[in-house]
DNA sequence: AGATTGAATGATTTATTGATTATTCAGTGA
DNA sequence: TCACTGAATAATCAATAAATCATTCAATCT
């Protein structure tokens, strides 16, 4: 069992260096399998085909994202507020860089999401989590007022939706789609109804 | 210039018929030209190429979408919660049925915003422009408490970014859609923070 | 027996070719 | 001179052939 997963980290890390050099679609199972002294029959041990092999990639990956994202939701001392912001910049940073420098790894995630439409699902359920915790945590310090947590955290996703697959939706630069970002987080967290009765002292 | 005008709708009639039966790309400028009585050359004195007739459509089309939301915007004795709420929920329902029903809307739809991205920009700013007043109002009748009016109007519109190409994101039934606007609607309007100094009553 | 190979298979991609079609413009007729 | 035509052009698309590659599996090795 050992033996087998250091097989698999053998051909992780092989189809990871062609994916990074050549692409995903330049790259053959006989390459990779070549890279490791194999067959190509014998990949297939290790994994049901090349597009789990990238999932394989992109899971590691996005799970030290993950932790990350954990540790800035769960900063201590900060306010949730401030939190919240992190989260989000984080994540727009994140993948903003990771796909507009790097073309392997945008046709690494397009491939993905479209043959595995349940990996970006995935993602975002993790995420959905995160916030959750964030929210309950705000609650009790009294920060946010929220009644159905769950929902709530998918509202916001929802509405944050514009700047999880940036280059999508627009050809925005980054310092534009941070400024939309920020607008977007102050609109969600203070909404447009009046806080106190209202109308402006004369 | 009346009979350039006549023409032209001659020609945007003609095309119109030809689009919708068969599709943007399966018709082709000598068709339209024979459906006119003239020639295919003719056709560019009145339109700079095929695209152009297909825009010259769709604007037809959305200008009508527009006063009708203009109306649902400024409907009189309305709240502005529930005007905006007719507002967002209009333009879901339209492209969404547009879309969802009719591929060869959904064609030309597709082949304007990738080849003419302004056009997008174009609807985008007339729906700020109609959502720019209807805040305006709110603010007046002290509905709701916003800054910037402008920056808002952006703002809600990157919220709900989701909604405008329904099918483009997310696989999800109109239903669901809905559930999901209302959800960000109401996250939008009372925003997270505690309106009142908060904890609930024992 | 279990692990591994590598040739065979069929699906997919790429290259090549031959239409089709948007667009232009020299020419025609009023 | 002006409105228009329709053949000429160049770009795009469809069809097909050729090659490549993911995947399988009978045979081989350890």
């Amino acid at each position: 069992m050992v033996v087998k997963d250091s097989v698999r980290c053998q051909i992780v890390d092989a189809a990871k260096k062609r994916f990074s050099h050549f692409g995903y679609s330049k790259t053959t199972m006989a390459e990779v399998a070549t890279d490791c002294s194999m067959s190509p029959g014998n990949l297939y041990r290790f994994f049901p085909g090349k597009l789990d092999i990238a999932e394989a990639i992109a899971t590691e990956d996005y799970s030290k994202h993950l932790d990350h994202l954990r540790k800035l939701a769960a900063a201590p001392g900060k306010p949730a507020r401030a939190r919240m912001h992190d989260l989000l910049f984080e994540e727009l940073r994140r993948t903003y860089h990771k796909l507009e420098k790097d073309p392997r790894a945008f046709e690494m995630a397009r491939v993905i999401s479209t043959e595995r439409p349940e990996f970006a699902n995935w993602m975002l359920a993790n995420e959905r989590e995160i916030l959750v915790s964030l929210l309950k945590d705000a609650i009790a310090l009294g920060e946010f007022n929220v009644e159905d947590v769950d929902l709530t955290a998918e509202m916001i996703q929802s509405a944050t939706m514009k700047f999880r697959y940036p280059q999508l939706w627009s050809k925005l630069s980054l310092p534009k789609l941070e400024r939309e970002l920020e607008g977007v987080m102050k609109l969600v967290i203070d909404g447009l109804s009046p806080r106190k009765p209202c109308p402006p002292a004369p």
